[in-house]
DNA sequence: CACTAACGAAAGCGTATACTAACTTAACGC
DNA sequence: GCGTTAAGTTAGTATACGCTTTCGTTAGTG
């Protein structure tokens, strides 16, 4: 989960997902929206890989990009406890990273 | 957008958030579900509260802390024109980081 | 008015991370 | 096979960011 809200705090990364939001693209055209370098751009890529949220196909010498929606669907059911209270209190009795609270 | 994006980014931030979720709760009891000093917890309520993400109450020395629905409806918005393409299209047309793009 | 409790603010430091520059790899056309 | 196009990988570097220490502030309590 934390890889995913990582790779977002990026406005790149964010950007990137916003341009293969609706199609797919090829690396190039990614980062030719951009003034940065390309590597920089690939290196983007990569984490938003990692965190789930694109995925990448290749034809040829191209790669191409598209969203991957189960990444976004992680995403929306983490966040849904937080606009939903009692949803809240049942998922989250154990709670995952609360390993640090009341704890050592 | 970005500011709560790069708020959550940090697990602690989203540990603070699962703490205040149901109900508000003082500074101190809020530090204490973490082994890290007072001061690093009060830098991350400082981040949650610029995000829009957290509200803060005084009630003499002690400040309250309470979830801030307005920041997590601001960012399902803008994650609902990921899962709903049809949606982003629409929406996004100028698009705005896009500044960056086609552009220099 | 001292004294303490409950905090936040400021400064300094170490690490993570996003960038650039150079190099490498893989497919295609001739 | 050789050059070109399309892309990723690998250092190296500069800045951002989170943590700790110390100090400051505000509100209760005797």
């Amino acid at each position: 989960m934390q890889a995913i809200l990582r790779a977002l705090a990026e406005p790149r990364r964010v950007a990137i997902l916003k341009l293969v939001r609706s199609r797919e693209l090829r690396a190039g055209e990614i980062s030719r929206h951009f003034r940065t370098t390309r590597p920089a751009i690939s290196q983007h890529l990569r984490v938003l890989i990692k965190a789930g949220l694109l995925t990448e196909r290749r034809d040829g010498t191209r790669r191409l990009y598209r969203i991957c929606p189960e990444g976004f669907a992680q995403l929306r059911s983490f966040l849904e406890t937080f606009w939903d209270e009692k949803l809240a209190k049942l998922k989250s009795a154990p709670e995952g990273e609360m390993t640090e609270t009341l704890g050592l």
